[in-house]
Order: structure tokens, then sequence, then C-alpha cells
DNA sequence: CGGCAGGGAGGCC
DNA sequence: GGCCTCCCTGCC
């Protein structure tokens, strides 16, 4: 039996789930489904309500989607010109999502110069290679590997995947979380620089993996990742904020809107890509 | 088909 | 620190 949410905040789950920034949730006609700690939950949406089924172990919904946050407020708040509230107008509901800290790592690590089919196309290539079997209401589902079993894996299975000179990065980084180099619930006490560095420290997570990471899977939600996309965005429309490098720039960016700068970058971003025409 | 795509590392200065 | 080149692969 699927229970329900009453929606009291905008929540837009199609516009959440495939704008692009998450890269394991499954799409079957209009639910969508994610496995993660031995669960799988499927959700989906009428209106303002939100339903849901969760099989094995449980998955809460509201965490997981972050309905919790107060997007009225954050819209608000982050509202500081004309254009960024063209672009939340456009764009309502969309939020940010909580992904698992492990494999949202991995798929970022992955997405450097690759089309989002692709990186999804690794990601369940390696949870069906590697990751554990879960069988349940009658079907097989793959969770995405351990950190462990994916330092396990040979280079040049990794190569062969399509991952490249990615390959490297994946296998020393999942190393070092396996070794427990990096432990999430440090890092999510640090200040928002300190964990920074801490996830640089991993091979290949440079300063937008990093951004990427602390913002959809650690709950950083100043964070303000810079991609080409973003750039553009940046360069046209807030020339004033445009630093010399992407520290700067990215800091520029947080301090102009604030607490809630990630979900200014979710609403620019989705913006930039849909309704922006370059040059 | 050549060039390029939703970055990062490593070398060089 | 800033700048440059290379990295693999699929796709237009």
């Amino acid at each position: 039996m699927p229970r329900k949410i009453k929606l009291e905040e905008p929540f837009d789950l199609q516009k959440t789930l495939e704008c692009g920034q998450t890269f394991f949730w499954h799409r079957d006609g209009e639910k969508y489904y994610t496995i993660r700690n031995g669960g799988l939950l499927k959700v989906w949406q009428e209106d303002d309500k939100l339903f849901y089924e969760n099989y094995g172990n449980r998955i809460d919904p509201a965490e997981v989607l972050r309905i919790g946050d107060p997007l009225e407020e954050i819209c608000e708040e982050i509202s500081k010109d004309n254009f960024v509230s063209q672009a939340i107008q456009e764009n309502r509901g969309l939020r940010i999502i909580n992904d698992e800290f492990f494999h949202c790592l991995i798929s970022f690590i992955t997405s450097a110069q690759m089309q989002i089919p692709r990186i999804k196309e690794i990601q369940d290539q390696l949870a069906e290679r590697h990751g554990k079997n879960l069988e349940l209401e009658g079907e097989i589902y793959h969770q995405f590997p351990e950190p462990q079993r994916l330092s396990k894996v040979p280079l040049e299975e990794l190569k062969d995947l399509g991952l490249g000179y990615r390959a490297d990065y994946v296998k020393r980084t999942s190393e070092m979380v396996a070794e427990n180099e990096i432990r999430t619930e440090n890092i999510k006490k640090m200040k928002y620089e300190e964990a920074k560095q801490e996830l640089m420290k991993l091979q290949g997570v440079g300063d937008k993996v990093a951004d990427c990471v602390l913002l959809f899977s650690l709950d950083f939600l100043q964070a303000f990742p810079i991609d080409t996309w973003m750039w553009k965005v940046i360069q046209e429309k807030y020339p004033e904020l445009n630093g010399r490098n992407y520290d700067e720039t990215s800091e520029k960016m947080r301090d102009y809107f604030g607490r809630y700068a990630g979900y200014a970058h979710e609403y620019l971003f989705h913006y930039g890509r849909t309704c922006m025409d370059f040059e």
C-alpha cells in the first residue's frame, strides 16, 4: 500500500529528479525509484500529494528529497535580483536532493567531460556488476557498490566501462574512503571551507566536484558549484561577481546569495540550460 | 571527420 | 598561485 505525504510547500518531483544533478534515480512510467542502504524507494506525485512505497530497509522520502527545506523562505531569501527571481518562477518546486555520499562522490568524479546519459550508464554498470543484489517484490535490484568493493575492481575493467582516465580517480578515491580517510559524519560537522579542503584530498576531486558533493549529499546548502554552464551565466548576468578564479568567484556568489546559495545555483543552472540563448 | 563535451592532475613558470 | 597540456570516449 502506498503511503502519502501532503506537500505543504512547492515541490516538483520531475524537475527535481531530472534536472541532471543526480544520477541514481530511475524512471518507471510516472514513478521514480532509487536504491540505497538495502532499501528501495518508489515515489510519484499527484499535485500536492507525494506517494511512496518503501521495500527492504527504510528510506525516508522526506529526508532524501529534502521536503523539510522551507522552500518559500529560501526562494525569498535568494531572490536578490530580477534574473534569479525569473529563474525561480520558471522552475517552481525545483529542489535540491540529498544523495547517498559515496555514490554522489563517484558520480561527480565520473562526470568530468561526460554527458549525463553516459554518467548514468556507467553508474548502473558498476551497480549491476559490483553492487549488492536486492530481491524485492520479485525483482532484482542492484545497489551501488560499497567503497571496499569498488576499490578492488581491476583498473582495466573500470577503464573498459568507459571511465578512461577517470578510472584511476575512482579506484584511488574508493580506497581512501574504504580506509576511512573520509568520514561523512565528521565532514558534516566542519565549516564549509574546511569540509571542502577535506574532500579535495581525494583523487579526482577538485573545486567543482567538491562543491557538488557538499551540496548534493552533505547538507552544505551554501555551496555554489561552477561548471561551464554556470561560468556562462555568471559572465553574462553577473559580470560584477566574476572573479579571477574559481575560488574567488564562488565566494562572491556565496556572499551575494547567502546561506542558501546552493539553491540559487540550482535555479540558475536549470534556467541557464533550458531558457537561455547564449550567443 | 575533427573538434569538442557539465574537470582534474601534474608540470612548469 | 596562474597557466598550459593531456587525459578517454562518444557524438555531432
